[in-house]
DNA sequence: GTAATAGTGTCTGTAAGACATTATTTA
DNA sequence: TAAATAATGTCTTACAGACACTATTAC
């Protein structure tokens, strides 16, 4: 190991997104210390060596201590390094992109985070305005060519509400048509509760969500799947 | 700062493409020291937190040191981290991924290195096979949907050297008239010297290049452009 | 019946991919 | 002339996108 050169500090910070009022939102709290003691920041922390079998385990077990929840979905961002975006000195900052639905935020009753529109933000701490600019635009570049936005939903969802979704995180509305044969479905042919292969990208179960008009299939998510062609 | 629990080892290791005998080739050297000394493994190094203003600017000064080259194309892929890709303890790898032409490494006249098929490696030291891995996906994908394979190449290049290139990445063959389509070039139309605007992706020279039949027209990149659909 | 949303079918434009054809050089 | 590679054009298929149509529930 280098003997003369300071070892820069290692730290782990999560960008949770959830769709709220119809738009993406992240989770954001007030810090309590300094620096930057009263902004607002990105959930973070440090490595445990003794416990922390690798990145990913730092980021669950942070979002676990502070929210109680596993996301949904959890994919490493990238680092941000430096001398500068740490006042205390050179830095490391490796970045995680998690998502969750709101309904699973708002039922573990947890206080802590505030939700703010990741296309209106207030001033932040550190470099997280950069931070979450990059994982925004991870998820919207990855939304168009996969089933990622299922992540930001319940379980069981109806396919009227996954499209609502991917509207949402790119701001502009879509064919339902075209959305269907993007996915590949046709809700008369599919056969509850089976997944054919690894390609099917939803698996249809056998409940169904009624209102005051015909009823619609809900679906489940396969795994994370790719569409054949990207869309833009 | 945390307290009581050890700061993990932060280092940068680069993972360096080229081309090589109509293949992308891995520039690997033989380890001096323990851990894993006589075994082969990437070039990497410490942060030097009195000079590098950030991780990009590690990535150059270690290939600065160990080639006398800058890269032609330099981009972060990801953090590797955990308690055992290292012997010594809880480490973190930042990985980047570097682009040179063969011909540049030549005539550095460097020694240290040897190059490798990535998809014929041998045995390597730390986590290094993962993160060529890693790497090599990276390029694959976005050589797909973008102009990156120019930065294998010379700065000057006719239109078939380019095509053989993204042939060579992929390891299958590509029609002619679609590759040219893909590019949106027709080389009758070109004006050799400017550059429109920012979506076109490659500069005429003025230059040609001949052999013993009709002579090519000399290209140049013009930015990291993308293809209006991906390649799949 | 109406209102509301679920789900499907049809048409059009664009582009990928295969392949044939013309163009321009050297020997 | 032949050989070799550059460059372009044509045809087919596939799919995105728009839009219209049918289906099934509650009231």
């Amino acid at each position: 190991m280098s003997t003369h050169y300071t070892t820069p500090a290692v730290s782990v910070d999560i960008v949770l997104l959830t769709l709220k009022n119809q738009s993406l939102h992240v989770a954001l709290h007030q810090r309590q210390q300094d620096p930057f003691s009263g902004a607002l920041a990105l959930p973070g922390g440090y490595i445990h060596t003794e416990e922390d079998t690798d990145l990913e385990a730092t980021a669950k077990r942070v979002l676990q201590q502070k929210t109680g929840l596993t996301p949904r979905y959890l994919e490493q961002l990238r680092c941000f390094a430096g001398p500068v975006r740490d006042p205390r000195g050179w830095s490391v900052a490796i970045s995680y992109v998690a998502l969750i639905p709101l309904e699973a935020l708002e039922q573990s009753g947890n206080g802590i985070f505030h939700f703010f529109a990741v296309d209106a933000l207030p001033a932040l701490a550190f470099d997280h305005a950069a931070q979450i600019q990059s994982a925004v635009q991870r998820v919207r570049n990855k939304s168009s060519y996969s089933t990622l936005p299922c992540w930001l939903l319940p379980e069981a969802f109806t396919l009227t509400e996954l499209q609502r979704t991917y509207e949402q995180i790119f701001g502009e509305t879509l064919s339902r048509g075209t959305f269907r044969s993007r996915l590949g479905i046709k809700v008369s042919d599919v056969a509850p509760g089976e997944a054919a292969d690894d390609a099917q990208l939803l698996i249809a179960t056998d409940a169904m969500k009624g209102g005051a008009q015909r009823p619609a299939r809900l679906f489940k998510v396969n795994q994370l799947g790719l569409f054949r062609r990207a869309w833009w």
